[in-house]
DNA sequence: TAGGTCATGAGGCACGTACCTCATTTTTGG
DNA sequence: CCAAAAATGAGGTACGTGCCTCATGACCTA
């Protein structure tokens, strides 16, 4: 019921003595250092394999002169969200520290793929054991990271993934179970039906390409009452998206829901009010931010869908704490949850 | 923007020179070993607050013989959620043994208070670091923890809270913000108004009241139509939850939602079923299992309030490991989201 | 003041790994 | 087959803390 006979933890020293070589050989093959002939760094590998011995992540970086440096690039002011993850980011840094994790905030021109790659092509392995990005998908940039990881740095996504390049793990949510999601809940809040209208940031990033997918999905299929009007482009930016939703409060009196995907709620909140018809529509948008939290306040927004920068940012030092030191172990990730935000249930 | 200069770890050695006395002093000092004279010890004290020491956990477990021991006493088949938990518990026993934190799952009779407070009884100190349990409000349970406290073992709540005890910290969600929510859900759900019903496991559950509470402060507050029918008693069961329902949807013809806020939601569902109005009435229950899957795919529940057992018991772990080594430090854990979940973004 | 108790200091070994040096063995190429 | 090169072994120190022993010094009490 309770009780394992707590067995001995499998060392170095029993990989030594199991593969039938010195502690030297071990930790030359452990640590990748040269002058191991193959034949017997297989030996070795297979008594690893044999004893299952997993090194002690708390020793080695004990042993190691300097902590584990992880370097985080986060895109610079272009909207609230990535201002919470650098945030939550600074706020891991101490907790990481007394786990000799060193942890470093780059920020990086947004929508530059310039600048990310530069930033990733001055990375030397000397300086920085693992990256972690927030791409966009371009070519550019797949290849410094593939470079990175030529030189020996382990690189991962967050938020945004770039499959087909050599990062070797993503952190974020599922977005087309997130544009389900919205459309699931904007059906069940119009059960008479009525036209629903969807804003993207920009139809270029994947995130946005998928929520609307997923939103599309779920709205055409299971509620055949809703009536899509869009995707419109909002930007990303308050602005831009308080005139786009301004027009279609105008063109559409008889508006029923809005499904705001990207970012500019300031500018979405602002339009509503505007139009006096806030707390009319049915609003769903994304990330707990400043405008969001006051747009579910005040009633404008009723449902907000959000990442959780801070899991995120958790797990993207537990996995690289796993990475950077057990190299080509498969790494288990919590799964990020998208968090549904009402006023009820605000943090 | 980025390169803080990584200054040196403190170090108990550092901690000894700033007092002006020996290494074994400032270890007597830390942990709590007798022959230390009161003004000695406020000395070190005081060169651990100038120098802000804190001792690097993961040395110490390494230095100590045992691994760190925690306990957990989970509430035997009493419903689906507490196998999730302790399922949970198993599932990040690996991971803490690497650690080496060694955890221990003990599972103790449903609400039966005397059971769970013989087994607190009857841990020593000797072998067991940390204790967390999911309590019921009873004065022999509350003994039973202070008494745990005294002898020096580090009892922690889990899921329903123990105020007025000595357990150092509490995990799980805000109960009164899951019934806000569900009634803030239902109350959109039903623009039209009409009859909800609540139906809980037992009124003398603390989660349970504080649920109901939030949910009929919402309802009654915010969404006049909502015609508030009960609170019912399901016994946390699925026969009787299902009779109950039964008798419901046949006295109330026009019955429109219902909101189960504790377990036996296979009744519930079956009860939909049987009597032909599933996907008529809106459903919100309580915690991912296996009837409330199925009761999301087939529609017979629209929502379902989630407290995340995973991230329970990472957070506990992690509490457990501060609060067992680090004593008298503030406790900060990850709040416990609720997860909201629909069919459309089920994990 | 002698004998005792208590407080403190000094130092060592252990935990599991990293990383270094220096011997010694094995392999390889000509 | 010999010399050079490569592979391997042996053993040390370090990381920061826990825990142990032993010696020394201070203080108290009869």
């Amino acid at each position: 019921m309770s009780e394992e006979n707590a067995r001995r933890r499998v060392t170095v020293h029993d990989v030594a003595r199991a593969a039938g070589v010195s502690l030297a050989t071990v930790d030359r093959v452990l640590n990748g250092r040269p002058g191991v002939r193959a034949a017997t760094a297989e030996k070795v590998d297979e008594a690893i394999a044999r004893l299952g011995f997993s090194r002690d992540l708390n020793a080695s970086l004990m042993a190691r002169a300097r902590d584990l440096r992880v370097s985080f690039f986060i895109p610079d002011s272009s909207n609230e969200f990535m201002d919470r993850l650098a945030e939550a980011v600074g706020a891991r840094a101490a907790q990481a520290s007394a786990d000799r994790i060193h942890i470093l905030t780059h920020r990086v021109r947004a929508l530059d793929a310039g600048d990310l790659a530069r930033a990733l092509n001055g990375l030397a392995a000397q300086s920085c054991d693992c990256a972690v990005i927030v791409p966009s998908e371009e070519p550019e940039i797949i290849a410094a990271v593939d470079a990175a990881t030529r030189r020996g740095i382990v690189v991962m996504t967050l938020v945004s993934d770039l499959p087909g390049s050599g990062r070797r793990h993503f952190i974020g949510i599922d977005n087309a179970a997130a544009g389900r999601t919205a459309a699931s809940l904007l059906g069940r809040f119009l059960p008479q039906g009525g036209k629903v209208a969807v804003i993207a940031g920009s139809l270029h990033l994947r995130d946005h390409i998928e929520r609307f997918e997923g939103f599309s999905g779920i709205a055409g299929g299971e509620f055949p009452l809703l009536c899509l009007v869009g995707p419109l482009e909002g930007h990303d930016e308050a602005e831009a998206t308080e005139s786009v939703v301004s027009a279609l409060l105008a063109r559409h009196p008889d508006l029923a829901g809005i499904y705001n995907l990207g970012a500019g709620n300031a500018g979405l909140v602002a339009a509503l009010e505007k139009s006096g018809r806030a707390r009319q529509v049915r609003v769903i948008a994304h990330e707990l931010t400043a405008p969001t939290r006051a747009g579910l306040n005040s009633g404008a927004i009723d449902v907000v869908l959000d990442q959780n920068p801070d899991g995120e940012i958790r797990e993207a030092i537990a996995a690289a704490r796993t990475l950077a030191l057990a190299t080509a172990r498969p790494v288990v990730t919590d799964p990020i949850e998208i968090g549904i935000f009402l006023r009820d249930n605000l943090r």
